[in-house]
DNA sequence: TACATAAACATAGCTGGCTATACAACAAGA
DNA sequence: TCTTGTTGTATAGCCAGCTATGTTTATGTA
């Protein structure tokens, strides 16, 4: 039974998305976020002071791994967090004003290694290439197991 | 300055590696064996007695993250290591009774994924998006930052 | 109202990436 | 031969994902 590494759509992915965090790694690195921390601030640069439990629904990560990334980005100075006024279980997590200060940059920081890393692509391929893996991400996400 | 994860290459791919990898993830536990072990065991399955270094050359990651995942390896019982004869600091890599098993069962957990994830894809399609993912992947690669 | 269940978050401990650094063995020259 | 630089591994420490579990607060029901 033969098994190709470069065939295969898992490995595939798996080596892309190592490719591109160390990339945005490198790009962000003077900015003083990290890739983790990217679509935490994507969301509170939209809308500020969401609570834990909706950047962990609408980010599709665990709740321990938001949990930790908090903590870290509170640590650097990004966040703060405040109880809920209605719901003492709950936190409000709040941009800093250092935090609100990298959206351009960060975002540029982003679209620059997109568009790097699509550079090899025509136009009609990137979109095949985004709306292929949209595709695949929803056929992964409904398939039960 | 507008910035949409779903459109964005990196953000899909990183999202698309951590469903793989939890999904494999399932399907393989049985086994006793975890993803990041999977390239390993590819390798060896194929050439038994590597050294470190040649596995770090052929999989692309770091040498601390290879020598990190083949001491779990060890701990799991699917390699031995040994001196190599001719470079008393280099070492080969062997793999087990146990793990040399595991080869039939392990290939077919993985190439069911990657037919379950790309189901919802016509064969032009998955054969676009395989082709796709390896230009992306030289053009990172071969950007020298 | 009391109690059981659910929800929001934190924490422990694991995998698997990474960089930086240390160390021992090898190789090449002076 | 000695010295110097290079190579192969290991280790420390970080980030970011995961599961499992604990704690506090809300909620719903007998």
């Amino acid at each position: 039974m033969a098994f190709d590494r470069m065939q295969s759509a898992g490995y595939l992915t798996n080596h892309l998305a190592r490719l591109f965090i160390q990339a945005l790694h490198r790009r962000i690195k003077p900015l003083g976020i990290v890739p983790g921390q990217f679509p935490v601030l994507l969301e509170l640069w939209d809308e500020d002071g969401l609570t834990q439990k909706v950047l962990v629904d609408r980010l599709d990560v665990e709740q321990a791994t938001m949990a930790n990334t908090l903590t870290r980005m509170e640590r650097d100075g990004l966040i703060r967090r405040t109880r809920h006024p209605d719901d003492r279980r709950a936190q409000q997590v709040w941009l800093t004003d250092q935090a609100r200060a990298l959206r351009e940059p960060a975002i540029r920081a982003a679209m620059d290694q997109n568009q790097a890393a699509l550079a090899g692509l025509s136009d009609q391929e990137r979109e095949t290439f985004i709306r292929l893996m949209q595709r695949v991400m929803a056929t992964m996400k409904s398939t039960p197991v």
